[in-house]
DNA sequence: AACGACGATGACATCGTTGTCATAGCGGAG
DNA sequence: CTCCGCTATGACAACGATGTCATCGTCGTT
């Protein structure tokens, strides 16, 4: 095997290029590049020759200078822009828009927006210097209007979780509103008058709109809204926490709750362990969670689909790059009420004690 | 606002190109170039015109020419190769990548391997295409000196959670052993002496060196490890849960189980309770889980630090783009045992139901 | 008045690859 | 034997940017 060859200048990568090759198989440049794109007539000689060079001096084609020049510009490369990687919603639709890009032959650039807007134009702002294919985002911001250029520029966007604002794109979003009328109808139907909404920021287009279901599963049962029994603006787990300990300990507590958010929900159940509540105080969860099944009781939520959301934005954005013109589309993906026996609690199942054993 | 530029002979992509610039003010490519890279020596009238002409025409650099022309030959990515970017384990690595990644102004490019050596060899591959400016892999082939190139290209890799064959580099590791061996000492300390091992397949480096810390701790307090409670080549929770079904229908039972996986103690949790018995048999699990803590009882584990692991493995990826040639070296990150309730139960608690109220 | 230093600017080559075009060689039809 | 058409091959420009170098004008110094 042959040293990695240096270019005279001494700008020399240690990467081996076209033109390495070439000289060391003793044809021309434009010859290697038709050996290495499968290109007819070449001749089985020169071919042969060709490959042992590569081979030899470990070729690798550049993909961004083949992109450069290349007439249809494919880096091969798709952007995906999500609420936080790190967590299991954000995290299983990536590895869904994964598959699908796979089956592409494109990668994947990943970044977390931590419902910051500014990370949001930044990140944007990188991957257009990139020149993704292609983009998939849950939107943070108010405004994707900035995004327009690149739409113009034949880079399509699709919207995932959250609408986006400004520009005309694909949307993907989970039935929110249906899904919030349920669980609320659910826990009506289980004999509850007295239900709160544990929400997520306002400006979160998803908790808004969980909000509305709720007010609206209410409405419909004729259900005066209480004020005091809608609680917005939690974020965290020990915000939720704390909060539900709070309404719990009022003199007219609520006897069930409809947490809107992963962490909220864990922050309800938190919060009814230690007050001992957790077999007298109804609670829906929406979205679902890993263990839900193993709490004790197990937790009923609305279910979404993280992975089919991925994948449905995955390939309306592969058909986007592949030319599709209609007008854009929203994709609806159904969101699925698991009962586990949280939510099928009654109320008035004070003192919890009592009920105990008799659970399962 | 102006149209978009069409290039003559009808290739344009629709986006501006630095030249679209200069002709627009009036001005040569050169001092376009010098502008948006904040050089000197331009004059603030010249300097306006050029900023004018960008602004009009929504001009953004491409990075994929300017990567080919610099002669550092950065992309300003980073590729990572995990197990499955859905799994907490990986997106909480991931997470901490990203975020070292962010202070450095660089992108993260990733990809699952579900412990497919091809998979492997194509993803990296793809991103040697690419030009990665680093790798960080979690391996799941038995030989990694096909990236002895990158190395000898000055692409500088690290290993994560898996040490890596074939190739020196830098290694970033949970202290496997010593975590596994603390469990199962943890249990002996506790009264057991009958300790099943329900491990992941033998070809993953990290069950193999939890098994290790197992038998080790079995040794030191004089046991014999028993092979029909050595129990390795399990993958998902289904396998476990029927694996520890089968166990502990044994007619001489273990009092205690240690899993070396996360989806191999939620195979024992739902094994455990389906039985009744979870009140009756110890268990510890190696890496931690959210709501661990919730369960009843509480799981005791063996914590890994995902996000220091991850950290870690960046700076060090960092510190070697920057030039640091030092030889490469081994980072241990500690595990933690989290006591909870269901590693702190004692042999002979038959029947369970006995002890029911007097926990907690 | 002559000169050197420096600031501002542009011309041109270049990065690694592909697209376009020209051309040499060869076999077969007329 | 000539010419056509095809295959195989290479020369050269171009993609969008930066690095190098040359040039020109201005100003302070002697």
């Amino acid at each position: 095997m042959r040293e990695a060859p240096t270019t005279p200048d001494g700008r020399g990568t240690g990467r081996a290029t076209m033109n390495d090759v070439a000289r060391a198989a003793g044809v021309s440049l434009k010859t290697v590049s038709r050996v290495v794109n499968g290109e007819q007539n070449v001749s089985p000689m020169r071919m042969a020759q060709v490959r042992e060079a590569i081979e030899a001096l470990n070729y690798r084609p550049d993909l961004g200078a083949i992109t450069l020049r290349r007439s249809d510009r494919r880096t091969g490369t798709v952007a995906l822009l999500l609420e936080d990687v790190g967590n299991p919603f954000s995290s299983a639709l990536h590895r869904a828009v994964e598959d699908e890009a796979r089956a592409h032959g494109v990668q994947v650039l990943t970044g977390s927006l931590d419902e910051d807007p500014e990370r949001e134009r930044e990140l944007a702002r990188a991957f257009t210097m990139r020149r993704a294919d292609g983009l998939i985002i849950a939107p943070v911001s108010s405004d994707q209007s900035y995004l327009a250029t690149e739409i113009q520029a034949d880079t399509p966007v699709v919207f995932v979780d959250r609408p986006g604002h400004g520009i005309p794109a694909d949307t993907v979003l989970s039935t929110n509103v249906i899904g919030a009328t349920e669980a609320t109808r659910h826990l009506i139907a289980h004999g509850h008058r007295r239900i709160a909404y544990l929400g997520d920021y306002t400006r979160i287009s998803t908790a808004r709109h969980r909000q509305e279901g709720y007010l609206a599963a209410l409405r419909e049962a004729g259900i005066d809204p209480e004020p005091a029994l809608i609680i917005p603006d939690l974020h965290t787990t020990p915000m939720a926490e704390s909060k539900v300990m709070e309404v719990l300990h009022r003199t007219n507590p609520p006897t069930a709750l409809f947490t809107s958010q992963n962490l909220i929900t864990v922050g309800a159940v938190r919060a009814l362990r230690r007050l001992g509540l957790h077999h007298a105080v109804a609670l829906i969860g929406f979205d679902d969670f890993p263990l839900a099944d193993l709490l004790e009781p197990a937790v009923t939520v609305v279910a979404q689909d993280p992975a089919m959301m991925g994948s449905i934005a995955a390939q309306t954005l592969f058909r986007r790059i592949d030319g599709d013109d209609s007008p854009p589309g929203e994709y609806w993906i159904p969101t699925t009420l698991i009962r586990r026996g949280s939510g099928e609690l009654r109320p008035g199942s004070y003192p919890p004690h009592e009920r105990r054993g008799e659970s399962l």
